[in-house]
DNA sequence: AAAAAAGTGAGTTGGTTGACCAACTTGTTG
DNA sequence: CAACAAGTTGGTCAACCAACTCACTTTTTT
């Protein structure tokens, strides 16, 4: 193995904690397994992340990190805040379905388990503000085309659209429709247009 | 330990390992503490439950039969649909903030699982139909009494408002905020009465 | 060249887990 | 009431696990 800086192992290991807890579920994401992802051996992991909690601390934070929802390839029209919005959500969407269902699934896994776990859970929360921060934003940006405002607070419509997507998410996870799921979206498209207030 | 009937030993173990799961999460349900909680043997429960995964079929199943949103309390207001949503909504998300939210976060731990669990994948699904079909099924009651048909198909309607209120759940158990989540709910409720076409 | 950092691999400790079984007790039935 | 089915018991099993130690080697930094 060679030797790296421990800020680079600790990045691969964290990236071997990502591919495990995809493929076989956080329940199932062992030191060990971790480990052997990662081709090292048990005691480097052991010397990079002295307890499990921390990794898993790594790995959550690393997901949060990673979030990025790909709505600014669309440009935003500035005449037609609807079309905008439908466009986001929708390529947002084509990622969501596209993305093999275990990354999302892995998500909720992780958020439970933060949930579960004392020390984590203040990651849990930080999760889904940064996901309502990052809608907030897009949001933000998409009315300043349009140079308008909200009627309803954007902090609540950011809210309630994440709400809505992660609910969305869900459901494609226990039946994956498309046909169905993108029926959905563009009611929830619709919908947050309305509250935005066209 | 009294000898009774397979088939209610059977529904004894559920409550055990319905408590066991509320209590501790999913992933630290073993059989071991499951017998624990009801009492009884670890043999006893391998004879009732052969496997594991059949033990937590009949769990998710109990979960899934017991759904019944609190809706149904509140007379619906023949002239004032919008109020009668908001009045729904409202006695729901009471129930959610009342019940401890361990019993929430089982509920995701365990669709989680299911989906993870090749033969449990179907329960996930039913679980979701289930969900949905009630909210359905209130939201027709509902606009029966007002006379009224829905703009949108009512099985969007109420697959995007589960939605909502799913993610609703998930945002407030990371972070328990009673204002901010019913001043969200409020929204969820205009924006039902809008997709409804009112 | 010395010190510090990174990595190794085997081993230990003290567990937990799901599955399984032989023997036993109790209930039921012919 | 005998026989058989149903229910129950305690214990065994092999596998796995997290956490940690330790003596040691290799590489990098100074």
């Amino acid at each position: 193995m060679a030797y790296v800086k421990t800020e680079v192992r600790s990045q691969q290991f964290v990236e071997a904690a990502r591919r495990v807890a995809e493929r076989d579920g956080v329940a199932k994401l062992t030191l060990r397994s971790v480990a052997s992802e990662a081709g090292a051996s048990l005691g480097i992991l052991h010397y990079t992340f002295p307890s499990k909690e921390e990794l898993l601390a790594s790995l959550l934070q690393d997901v949060i990190d990673e979030a990025t929802f790909a709505f600014r390839d669309n440009a935003a029209d500035p005449k037609d805040l609807a079309a905008t919005i439908r466009a986001g959500l929708g390529s947002f969407w084509n990622g969501v379905i596209q993305s093999r269902d275990q990354l999302q699934t892995m998500q909720y896994e992780l958020t439970t388990h933060a949930l579960r776990t004392e020390g984590l859970r203040p990651l849990a929360r930080e999760q889904y503000e940064q996901y309502s921060g990052l809608l907030r934003s897009w949001l933000v940006d998409v009315l300043a085309a349009s140079a308008r405002t909200s009627q309803t607070p954007v902090d609540v419509v950011s809210r309630v659209l994440l709400a809505a997507l992660d609910g969305l998410i869900i459901q494609y996870l226990c039946d994956p429709d498309p046909v169905r799921s993108v029926g959905d979206l563009n009611v929830i498209a619709d919908v947050t247009v309305h509250m935005l207030g066209a």
